[in-house]
DNA sequence: ACCTCATATCGATATTTATCGATATAAATA
DNA sequence: TATTTATATCGATAAATATCGATATGAGGT
């Protein structure tokens, strides 16, 4: 993958994670795996605006789903989880050997 | 803050992060406090455009920024990350006893 | 004071995203 | 097979965001 689309998709959990609805409906999940339906009735949009949230918290690998019959039941995918937290880590630990406080810029 | 103002909130920091050029920027500050021009110079965009950048990191409290002169210097706001980190944390952890697998849709 | 350079702000525009209503698909059931 | 129910997809639209160029601000230097 070149450099660009690793920041493109890096990019892709944390624009899962950045919308009210779908903040809202990982807190649902972290209580345990629920039925589309039941995350419908708390929110308030539509049938297929929820569609398109959960498409997207699945394809970010935060979410896991599975059909029983016609429904659609939703859960938290902790591997998943586990891979935002550690992007997050990744991208946000300082580098060792990297103090350059107070250095003088040099783009003159 | 009532309960739309705080998803609001909590998204800003993940809005701040979902971005390819911020990624990018982020990235770079992991080796240490850079100057805006030394940015810009790996950057594809415009300089009103990496201000712009530089601005949502600053909110999001993952950068912090000071001016010497006429230039400005960026770096990671180490209690921003930490404080981002244990967002993502709590967002994502199982809550105990709320093991649900299996369960029947309720919602008929 | 004037000029220059670095950065910030402004206004406009293009792209992306959230949302909706309508329709399609998939599954159960009469 | 026809009907109902749950979810997904489609097309349109509105809101949010990224980007740019132009201009304003702020800080040195002449």
């Amino acid at each position: 993958m070149n450099t660009d689309n690793r920041y493109q998709n890096n990019a892709r959990v944390f624009k899962a994670l950045c919308d009210p609805n779908r903040l809202r409906i990982i807190e649902m999940l972290q209580s345990g795996e629920r039925c589309a339906c039941e995350i419908l009735e708390d929110l308030q949009i539509g049938q297929s605006t929820l569609s398109h949230h959960m498409k997207i918290l699945c394809d970010s690998r935060l979410v896991d789903s599975r059909r029983e019959g016609k429904w659609m039941y939703y859960s938290l995918n902790k591997a998943g989880c586990e891979a935002a937290k550690k992007l997050l880590d990744e991208i946000t630990s300082q580098k060792e050997n990297s103090y350059s406080g107070g250095r003088e810029c040099e783009c003159l």
